[in-house]
DNA sequence: CGGCAAACCTGCGAGC
DNA sequence: TGCTCGCAGGTTTGCC
């Protein structure tokens, strides 16, 4: 599910939900996850305010009172679920159970186990292993056309996986690498170095991409007053992402896809060079 | 070092 | 209806 504009919707549901709220008791249902849970996790945050949440990359990072920092990648599958009162039922992949003082529970579920936890502190977040190698924000000026010109100039291989690369840029998954070089109107399997002097162009598009899907994931967030997650309709304006075969929204050409670096591309070979 | 496949794990839809 | 297969929005590891 979840690439930046996803984690962004997220994280403004559960700002708007839960910050300043009381933690009264934490539960671990299930800490096998990819990377365990920290064990110590249910002792460390109970009694804590949740002072602040923010994202940095595809990481929600859940400020506590004392200076305690839970960070939550959610993976492919992970979702938050807000419950006004306890649930008569926890679900099967219902892996941490956050139950607030005001009577309401915050719950991460992971059906993939993908997901993430761990437990920090703001001291140690500027240089924490998860956080440390990520480059820039895309909507930061750090991540300028002179930027990304330099980084594809000094790579070799085609450009979609570069996108996706963490280091490069944080945030462009699978779906918005092939959104983005449509609007940009480059082939996904063209070359860093021979795109290069497209930069600015690559820049604006992750940009617009990621703004408008952030834009309808918000929209469709007020449909799920307390549930945040998985809720947007950007699905519908995708103009490549799984459409082969259909027909190019411009141009009318089918959409062909491909297999790059273990992942789905898509592209358009007419609006595409 | 850079780039790719495989692995991690579960669910779901397509096809038989 | 029920089975198997292939595939899924991410990241890390290990191999050329």
């Amino acid at each position: 599910m979840p690439e930046l504009p996803e984690v962004e919707t997220v994280c403004r549901g559960l700002k708007q939900a839960v910050e300043n709220a009381v933690v009264r008791h934490v539960v671990t249902r299930r800490g096998d996850l990819r990377v365990p849970f920290p064990p110590d996790l249910e002792k460390r945050l109970a009694g804590r305010t949740l002072e602040s949440i923010d994202r940095r990359a595809k990481y929600l990072q859940f400020h506590f009172s004392g200076g305690k920092v839970l960070l939550i990648h959610l993976g492919m599958s992970g979702r938050f679920l807000v419950e006004p009162s306890k649930p008569a039922a926890f679900g099967k992949h219902d892996h941490l159970v956050i139950e607030l003082k005001d009577g309401r529970f915050l719950v991460f579920n992971d059906a993939r186990r993908f997901g993430l936890a761990a437990l920090t502190t703001e001291k140690k977040l500027p240089d924490h292993p998860l956080l440390h190698a990520l480059g820039p924000e895309p909507f930061s000026k750090e991540f300028s056309a002179d930027y990304l010109r330099k980084q594809l100039e000094a790579r070799r291989g085609p450009v979609k996986p570069a996108l996706m690369d963490q280091a490069l840029v944080v945030g462009v998954g699978n779906i918005y690498a092939s959104e983005a070089l449509f609007q940009a109107g480059i082939l996904p399997d063209r070359a860093c170095r021979s795109v290069a002097t497209e930069s600015a162009a690559i820049t604006r598009c992750i940009r617009k991409v990621l703004k408008a899907a952030i834009a309808s994931g918000g929209s469709s967030l007020r449909d799920f007053l307390h549930i945040t997650g998985y809720a947007g309709d950007f699905q519908h304006k995708f103009y490549v992402y799984g459409r082969a075969g259909k027909p190019c929204r411009v141009c009318k050409t089918p959409i062909q896809s491909s297999r790059q670096a273990g992942r789905t591309t898509f592209f358009c070979t007419s609006c595409q060079r």
